[in-house]
Formats: structure tokens, sequence, C-alpha cells
DNA sequence: ATTTATTTTGCAACCGGTTGCAAAAATTAG
DNA sequence: CTAATTTTTGCAACCGGTTGCAAAATAAAT
């Protein structure tokens, strides 16, 4: 049904070889070939099939999306993003959408079963470990928004989690809260436990400060949501949250108003990623913003400089995070 | 560096169609031989390459995912939803964001390069044309969410846009009000027009009943913001809108506070999707909901059916919507 | 017009598998 | 135990391209 090289060869009346050079640049063909190679591709529809020519040539141009969130809407900026800048690049997304029990080894397979020249690993909850295994399998990986190390087994591009802790913590502390609390997302996430990490260690400085931590089951309005609902019913409260995303804060604001308690005058709360939602009046969040176009720019740049320079070494690109400054925290004195 | 076919026929000390029919089921294989294949398979970690293999299958198990939608949250379930139950079916989804240029006929080609078994083209606001674009170029392709027609080009699967149009207006008609208005996503949105026509349609049994009706530039939630607060200085606003989408109708909202007016005292809204947020507490959108799911599971069980039965006539699937009640119309009196 | 250097072209092998066909092996029948 | 069947296996061609190599064509140099 489709039309293929040969069809094209021989209504042009020439070897195959002829064809295939005309459609990959930098061949040596004589402009009168080229010419009549065209016409003859273009009278029959011709394009040439992108898989087949991987075979011998060792690239597909195909690019595995691999993500374990496709619930939180963030994700959806970033799907677009990558998207477009894969496109742009001529790369095509292949998705992977890591169902609970994936664990690395299948995800690795099911990509390499489709000869993917690359995977950019897209989760702010996986362990390093997760995208090593696909360097370790040979599939040139970059991880967004990943925990970075300072002796990375794989490209890492996003932000200093840790920091953002850090951030916060001296946010709240600037704007005199005397008691605050972490609110994490899972336990088992690596931007929760960054974050945490980081929030400890500047209140570390500040031994007067009381400090308490609990954690979300997932990043979700449904998990912020309860887990504010369980914080108010055990009572001491304290003055402001740190909720480690825009949906679990929003999901945490709203426990607050049904329990008839103001935001900011009675809580505070701050939440992470400025998402678009953030910045809508009826939610008017206070939150740190990360750079998700950066960073996704950077992973696609990382990824096609792979391509071409498959044993760069691993390198960590990170980008500051901003506080964006709305309703739900009390202004500095 | 992959292993390959060969590399276990070797090992194995068998030919390498031995090997190809190991895993290929249904092929002839003896128990031993089987045995024998699978542990040199196992012991050199080989998984056989899908595009080589497509090459003579003629399948590729790719099936294209494509929208021009990557900025309504309600595509992130979409997303999620879709490519779940592909990966059940043991099909990868190979994503193709349209932005705003690529034509179909750009858009089939893409996915014609990289062979796709089949399309899911998943949008509310491309015509009819752009998907048969890929049936007349060979491409099994559903249309989730599209318009549908009684004698379809192409599979379709969604809801019945001017049905929605209807129940909106009966639903504000039933409160009593009385000068109602159709805030619609993009005039040339197909779902829009629809929407539309079908909200015209019930008013047309309604003479004495006022309305008015205006297009939002996208289904977004800034979009509906500016065409809110166009309405509103323009003056002479209607006792309630009928939005095409939450988002929008979110946007609205945030006009309608801004400028001191009440939500449902003052003016009605009523939305559509039934996203997730419309259900959280601060936003508490009464709104209509399609049944995404089933949609979505009915466009990859057509599509699967497709593939084994290639010359299915077309088929039109439509659900039913629901209104969701919440607090943003005021109660049927 | 020759000879030499350069470009262009086609041949044929190969990429990693699949599959029709016939030979070989294992079963069943006689 | 041999003959007739059935199942299993390997050979070799093929899927749709790419590419090293040498022959053919063209251009440049003498």
């Amino acid at each position: 049904m489709p039309v293929t090289l040969k069809d094209v060869a021989n209504r042009a009346g020439v070897s195959t070889s002829a064809v295939s050079r005309t459609f990959t640049d930098g061949a040596s063909v004589s402009e009168k070939m080229r010419l009549k190679v065209e016409k003859a591709a273009d009278d029959l529809g011709y394009s040439p099939n992108a898989l087949a020519s991987s075979l011998t040539t060792g690239r597909t141009k195909l690019i595995g999306l691999v993500s374990n969130n496709f619930h939180n809407p963030i994700f959806l900026q970033v799907f677009d993003l990558l998207t477009r800048k894969l496109q742009d690049r001529g790369l095509r997304p292949l998705l992977l959408n890591l169902t609970g029990e994936t664990d690395a080894k299948t995800a690795v397979r099911m990509l390499q079963q489709y000869s993917v020249d690359g995977a950019i690993v897209s989760s702010s909850t996986l362990p390093p470990e997760f995208s090593k295994s696909f360097r370790d399998a040979g599939v040139p990986v970059v991880n967004s928004f990943g925990r970075f190390s300072t002796t990375p087994d794989v490209h890492v591009v996003g932000v200093d989690n840790s920091e953002c802790g850090r951030l916060a913590a001296r946010e709240l502390l600037k704007r005199g809260y005397k008691n605050i609390a972490f609110m994490g997302g899972p336990e088992a996430a690596t931007s929760t436990q960054d974050r945490h990490r980081g929030f400890l260690q500047e209140l570390a400085k500040h031994p007067e400060i009381k400090h308490s931590e609990s954690f979300a089951t997932a990043y979700s309005f449904d998990a912020g949501r309860t887990e504010m609902q369980h914080r108010i019913t055990q009572g001491n409260m304290p003055e402001a949250f740190f909720c480690g995303d825009d949906v679990l804060s929003i999901g945490a604001l709203s426990a607050l108003a049904d329990a008839g308690l103001r935001v900011p005058e009675d809580i505070g709360i701050i939440g992470f990623n400025d998402m678009e939602m953030a910045g809508w009046e009826n939610i008017n969040l206070t939150t740190i913003s990360q750079p998700i176009d950066r960073i996704l720019q950077s992973s696609v740049d990382l990824m096609v400089s792979m391509l071409t320079t498959p044993d760069s070494p691993p390198e960590v690109r990170l980008f500051p995070c901003q506080l964006v400054e709305r309703g739900t925290l009390r202004p500095a004195p």
C-alpha cells in the first residue's frame, strides 16, 4: 500500500541508492539526479520510512518520555513543552506512563524494544537509580526535575530542592511566623525528602522556632485536603505551612476554609510550582516557582547533545527558584 | 551493542528462525526448543526489536496520539487514561502535539513515517476533515471528542454536543432564569459550534427568554476572564451563563468576583467537563460532565478492533452527559 | 586529445527480524 | 519394523531502507 523507495527508483529509472541519497542530506547526488528523483517521489507521494532506515543508521529519532505523574496539572505543561521542543528538533516523543508497578527494568525494556535514541525521565519523585537503569542499558537519558548529586550518574536538570526548602523556611521566618510546618508529598518522593531536608537545615539555625512536619499520600488536591483536615482535628496548629506542591496547597486551603480558618489571617500557606491555577484570583496562592521552560529546554538540549556526542560526562543543571508573592502569606512586618 | 536475534541463535546453537518463532506466539516450536532458546535469550538479556519485526509483519504497535490541546487540564486526564489503556493492549503511544500551523497533511506524514498502526485524534475543536485525512492515507483513525455525523467518515467517540447545549439551556430555564447567555470557546471549535446550536434550538422553543452569546478566544482561564470582563463593561448583563468549558468558567468566575458580582446570587454559571478542579470547594462549579473514561475506553476498543478487522465501517459512539449540581447556579424554584 | 583527479552512480551486502517452503525429525498407523 | 502422517526445523528470500566499494561519467590538468 504505502509507496516505497523501490517504487520511486523504478519510476525515476534509477537505482535505489540514488533515491536513498536524495533523501539523506550530505550524500553525493548530482543536481540532475536530485531533481529527477524528487519529481518521481512527489508524483508518488513518497516519504521515507523512518523505521526501516533506523535499522541501518541506528537512529530512530524516537525519544522515550517517561513519567509517573499524569495527575498533577503541572505535567500538562511539561508534556506540552517537551513534545514541542522535541518536535522542533525532529524528534518524536514515545510516551511511557509509569503505573504503580512498572519497575525500571520493565520501563527500559519497553523503550529498548522500540530502539529509542534516548529517554527523558520526567519526575520529581523517582530515585536517581531509576534513570541509572537506562544509562546502564545504554540508553542516553536525562532526568528532568530529578534529584541531583555532585557525582551524577546521568544528566539531571531541575532545581535544588533542598535550597527551595531553605527558601520557604526563610520566607516564613521573615514574616515573623514562630511556629511553622512542612507538609510534604509522599515521603518516598525525592523532591519531598530534599525540600524537607532544606527546610530543617534552615530551622536548625533558629532553635527558637517551633516546627512540625507531615506528609500527604500524593501530590494531589485530595491528599492535601485530607492531610490538612488531619492536622486540624489533631489540634495544636502551626501558624504557617510550606506545602510541597500547589495542588496540595489548594487542597489544604480547602480544608482550612471548611474549618473556618482564614488565610492568611489565621494560617499562612506557601506552595510550590507556581502552576497556572495558583495565579487564579480565586486561589491566589503565594508559592515558589521553578522555571519549567528553561528546565525542559535544557533537558532537550542535553538530550540532543548526547545524541551527537555520546560520551559526554553526566552533567547537573540547576535553575534558581523564585518566590511568587500572592495572598496566602502575611506580609513581612 | 544491543543483543540481536542472531546472537541468541548462535548461543543456543539453533537457527534464527527458531529464535524468532519462540518469540512469536502461535508459531510452531517444540517445548525443548523453546526452553533452550529462552535460556539463551535470558542469559543474553535479549528482547526482540519491535521495529525490525514491523518491517515484515507490517505492524508496529505504535499508535499516534494526536491533539491540539495541551493546555486544558482535562487533557492530562485524557493522556493518562489513553496511554494506560493503550499500554494495557500492548500498544505504544506516539505523541503528536499539533501546534498552530500543523495541518492534516503534515500530521499524517509525520505519523506515516513511523508506520503507526493507527491514530487517535483527541480534540473537540478539529473538524471531521482532519481525521478524514488519516483515513484517506490509509491510517486507521478514531476521533475522540470529535464532531459526529450520521454518515461518519471515521470512527467518532464522544458526546452529542448539541444535546449538551440543549441540556444546559433546559437547566437554566428550569431554574427560572429569563435572560441567559452562551459563552463559547473559539468560534472555530466544533464543540463550541455544536453546543451553541443546541443551546439556540432549545431557546427557540421559548421565545420569551432573552439570550445572547459571545465567544472566548480559547478554552482557557485567561480567555474566560477576559471575555467576562468584556461582557461586564459592556453592561446589560444576563442572569446566567453557559460556559463551554470549566476553565473558561473559572476565568469567568474570577472576573465576576473582581466586579463584585456574587455567584449564584447575582449571576449564575454552568460549566462543561466536570474537571477535577470544578469539584474543589473553593471553586464549586455547577457543570456538565462527560464520561471521559468511557469515551476513551471505547476509543481504544475501536482502535483495537480496526487493527484486527480493518474494514469495519465507521461507527459513532455517543455517551450521555450529566448535570453535576454544585454551587454556581441558583436552585430550581 | 590524453591522462589524471573528482564526482556520481549502481551493485550487493547488510540492518534485525519474519515466513513460505521443503527437508528432517518425531509420531502414528499398518 | 516399515510406511504414512504430522510436527519441527533450517534455508533463503524478503521487509524498506543504507552504505562501502568499484565502475562509469564528468571535470580538470597536461
